[in-house]
DNA sequence: GTTAGCACTCAGAGAGTTTGAGTGCTAAAA
DNA sequence: TTTTAGCACTCAAACTCTCTGAGTGCTAAC
């Protein structure tokens, strides 16, 4: 897609100021926008150009031209210039990371919130944990006769852990004994590989205590499935209603339903190999999502595992401003699971 | 507040009219409704009594009436007839709560999903840790030469990890010392009984590791201080666009900000004494939500902990339905936390 | 105390009109 | 060959006006 150096130069004004704007843009706008030194007719001529090209369209005839999503496209591929962080932007972003550090805990929550305060618009965030997790160790903490903790460890370093109360009471020997039968048995293995029969040869060395291993076992096999399980969090719905596309309740009301039944992960785009995608409109697989554009950012949780944080909003996007932001976010992220900037270790939210 | 029988017949058709259709009522609708054999004309002079006495209200002279907030009170004290639960409403929520048992982590959120699913209402929930928590115990197991989880667990047996990772090694002698010295001076204390008095002297004692003092102990204290700081979800908040209420954007806004902020719990009514409390229109507290009802259930997590859960909806709410439900989920969370009906014990979000 | 009847009110729907931003095309100018 | 001025045309959106009908309050008769 060639285009001259002038065409470009309109197609770039038409999209930066319907950004802005969320109107469509007329011919007598660019001519009067900066120092287009020709007419408006010699404008209207360049838009029909570019609409034949398929780069532009008409909400209908006497109104003016908005981007279309190739449009879109060309705009983020060729013409986008980076957007520079203001140094307040940076300011209240750090100081939001630094907040957040506070809790590593529920980070894909707080990642998400905290993207959607920064960028007010609706955003999401996933894990993507690729490969397939097994334990790496499991300890039994006596707290009274009858009730002691599981810890167990992954073999990626989460570590995660539950109380149970038992109806009869347990000695110090036993425990110890589960223990071992424990770490010699059930470590290394995948979801999977944890068959049935398995347990029962366990439960069969565990003698007295056969009741428990079930206990244990199941709980890390949780621990396993709630760890390949992504989940998504959403947050920051209403920013939507501030835009002027979501005026009407038509269009807001199915997005809105879509962003807010989360059980899904799989509709939400995860960049393969780029720290960064953007889908807009069309491009988008879900059908909620084809008049509006995603950005997403993937960030390293460390030990084999990637987050992913995400903005959702209309076609019309200051797609400079929202990368720079998210890309910002995402290393900040990533820098915080990372290195020992902060307190180190991590263990919860897979 | 005495009324004729009539009369609350009346008001209450009217009520139960208006929570179906979200129309004004007028007098003809019921007059032909439910076996009231006088005309209407009867019936509108009894309607200008009712709203004499501020039980029902016109949004202009010649539309039928609405109750007022005054008469949704009446209506939730006097006239409310339990609903009951049907086999298909027990049976859903029966098999959501058994499919939640699954991950007792995150409850706080689930129950939120929960109930705003089962409610087609907004919900949000939160916990209301009433007392002071202390750290019971501590146990520290070495992973590696250089990394070791800490796993602590406070009074109310809740219990919380991390894995720390250090610069150098350390051996199981140094551990063991750790551990005794942890569980002998930071045990049985609050917030704001660990001072830095007691840590320097904790440190001085621990010899070479008195780095690692401070690094669990500040684990320990984030652990009670997030576990006191409350933390509201909000969730299903899409429902309210569904309601013929918030179809006008300026209504739905300012309600959808209010909820989506949800930084501070305070916000949030919490009943008392009751098991569950409504709080209608004008009752409540915050602005935003002068015009919305709000039905809160609360539940026991057991060990000195109320989790509490709600929905927020138009004033014309189907007040015995949720309330029926809601109760029906309280009480289900409370003995999915409480007995043995279920995986005991847990260890995660307050 | 109840009812029939009637005049009155007023939001909302529908139809028609106006407005103005914007277009495409043509013919002249550069 | 490109640019420009000019003009006729288009059409969504805003505005006005009228009509409709559900619903009321009041009065007088039952």
């Amino acid at each position: 897609m060639d285009l001259t150096e002038r065409k470009k130069r309109i197609l770039r004004a038409i999209i930066e100021n319907y950004i802005q704007s969320a109107e469509p843009v007329g011919s007598k706008t660019i001519a009067q926008s900066i120092g287009m030194e020709v007419s408006s007719a010699t404008i209207r001529n360049e838009m029909a150009d570019l609409e034949a090209m398929g780069l532009l369209e008409k909400p209908h005839t006497s109104a003016g031209r908005i981007p279309s999503s190739k449009g879109y496209r060309f705009y983020v591929n060729e013409l986008m210039e980076d957007h520079k962080l203001s140094l307040q932007e940076t300011e209240r972003m750090n100081q939001a990371l630094r907040m957040k550090m506070q809790e590593l805990d529920r980070v894909l929550d707080q990642a998400g919130r905290m993207v959607a305060q920064l960028t007010s618009y609706p955003a999401f965030a996933l894990s993507a944990g690729t490969e397939r997790m097994t334990i790496r160790r499991f300890d039994l903490l006596m707290v009274e006769r009858n009730a002691f903790i599981i810890v167990v460890m992954t073999d990626s370093n989460i570590v995660r852990n539950r109380l149970i109360r038992l109806p009869s009471d347990l000695s110090e020997a036993q425990l110890q004994m589960l223990n071992t039968l424990l770490n010699t048995t059930f470590t290394g293995l995948t979801l999977e590989e944890i068959t049935p029969e398995l347990m029962r040869v366990a439960q069969h060395a565990a003698g007295d205590a056969y009741g428990l291993i079930s206990l244990v076992v199941s709980f890390a096999m949780e621990v396993l499935e709630s760890l390949e399980q992504r989940r998504v969090h959403t947050s920051g719905l209403a920013h939507l209603l501030e835009l002027p596309e979501y005026q009407s309740l038509e269009r807001a009301q199915p997005l809105m339903s879509y962003l807010s039944e989360d059980s899904d992960p799989a509709r939400f785009p995860v960049p393969k190999d780029d720290p960064m995608k953007i889908l807009i409109g069309p491009e988008n697989v879900a059908d909620a999502l084809k008049d509006t554009s995603v950005v997403v950012a993937s960030y390293d949780i460390g030990e084999g595992m990637r987050g992913v944080i995400g903005v959702v909003g209309p076609t019309r996007m200051d797609y400079a401003k929202i990368t720079a932001r998210l890309s910002y976010l995402a290393e900040g992220l990533s820098r915080l699971f990372g290195q020992g900037e902060l307190p180190q270790g991590r263990d919860e939210e897979k």
